[in-house]
RNA sequence: GCCUCUGUAGCUCAGUUGGUAGAGCAGCGGACUGAAAAUCCGCGUGUCGCUGGUUCGAUUCCGGCCGGAGGCA
């Protein structure tokens, strides 16, 4: 019995960290040693076609090693953390049940912390057509208008938005107009059951955020060299797409190919906004206490690998292993 | 050589009729429960080129020097 946990929890491996930090081929290379099987946690890699652009790790980066959620949605299609959720944890029910280890690996803080903490979300969906009717009445009456509409029914979270986050303004009222419930209490609602998981994390940081930002334009030159600019075309003609127009890459390309921009502009936008997303996910990551960080500046698989044995070894994570 | 313009935050530039200065971008910090690679909030980080003079006080006015741009020769 490889998977003797106390209480019925699953054991789960993590690793998480900023964009191009070296997450995937630490994953990899302790799913190796370990006999594990990945689960990917990025909001855009589960998107077909979208491949350079989101960094998706090729067949051979994988390395034989079993990888799930990544490359099976159109991107058309619409998801959320409300489907990713339910789908890692089978993935990772699955793989522990064959005797594997699952690890999961990504950068969307959001998912990985509502899978890792068991979140349980209603089963009300979205109501795109509501969502567009408050947006129209935002840009005529203004989202203050909204935001005292909601204090009327849900006080606690009207108090903790901003007037400009137009966004969780109209989902906490979307969410009442589906369910007669609010927000508050569905969020309150949604940790009342104990998390699935026995998790270790190990989390990526750079001593010195230069190198980081470094290995990030260097990545977005080594992405033009592969190809992006023809993906992005053969992305554009894919015409109107759902959560996957959010991807960076594509959209501050746009501009080159309108000829607003010339290329080298665009390319510059591109890796400052690779640079912001790098930074809001370690704010993210930064105030999750179970991470263990592994400290670098320059993400050789060696010493990471070390380093997080290390800490498993202290931990006494894999006692039974 | 002469003339004109110019030198202020990491960058592009405002500004102070003389009381040590502020925008955008960059950067930094933060939030985050159904679009999260999204969305939103907060923070100015400065020998005002150098050096003399006038002045209670100069980044501001005057002189000189240095750097940059343009023009005339």
């Amino acid at each position: 019995m490889k998977q003797s946990t106390s209480d019925n929890k699953i054991k789960i491996l993590a690793v998480v960290g900023p964009t191009a930090s070296g997450k995937s081929a630490l994953a990899v290379e302790l799913a190796k040693l370990y006999g594990g099987e990945v689960i990917s946690c990025d909001s855009m890699q589960i998107y077909k076609y979208l491949n350079i652009a989101t960094a998706k790790p090729t067949a051979e980066e994988m390395q034989g090693i079993e990888h799930h959620l990544i490359d099976f949605l159109e991107p058309t299609e619409s998801f959320s953390v409300a489907d990713y959720v339910p789908l890692a944890l089978q993935k990772a029910k699955e793989i522990s049940a064959r005797g594997n280890l699952p690890i999961v690996c990504g950068g969307t803080g959001l998912y990985f912390s509502s899978l890792i903490d068991g979140i349980q979300f209603s089963a009300a969906g979205s109501d795109p057509a509501y969502r567009e009717a408050l947006e129209q009445r935002a840009q005529q009456e203004g989202a203050e208008v909204l935001l005292e509409e909601l204090a009327q029914f849900d006080p606690e979270a009207a108090a903790k938005l901003h007037p400009n986050n137009l966004k969780r303004i109209i989902r906490a009222m979307e969410h009442y107009h589906l369910t007669g419930e609010t927000i508050t209490a569905q969020n309150a609602q949604s940790r009342s059951k104990a998390s699935p998981f026995e998790p270790l994390v190990f989390g990526i940081a750079f001593r010195d955020r230069q190198n980081l930002y470094d290995r990030i334009d260097l990545r977005v030159e080594q992405m033009l060299e592969a190809g992006l600019l023809e993906e992005a075309e053969a992305y554009f003609a894919l015409g109107d797409v759902g959560t996957a127009s959010a991807a960076i890459g594509y959209k501050e390309l746009k501009p080159y190919f309108d000829g607003e921009l010339p290329l080298q502009e665009a390319v510059e936008n591109l890796k400052k906004e690779t640079r912001h997303y790098a930074k809001r996910q370690m704010t993210w990551f930064k105030r999750d206490t179970r991470i263990h960080w592994l400290y670098t500046d320059d993400p050789q698989l060696p010493p990471l690998v070390q380093q997080a044995r290390d800490v498993m070894e202290k931990e006494s994570f894999l006692y039974d292993y």
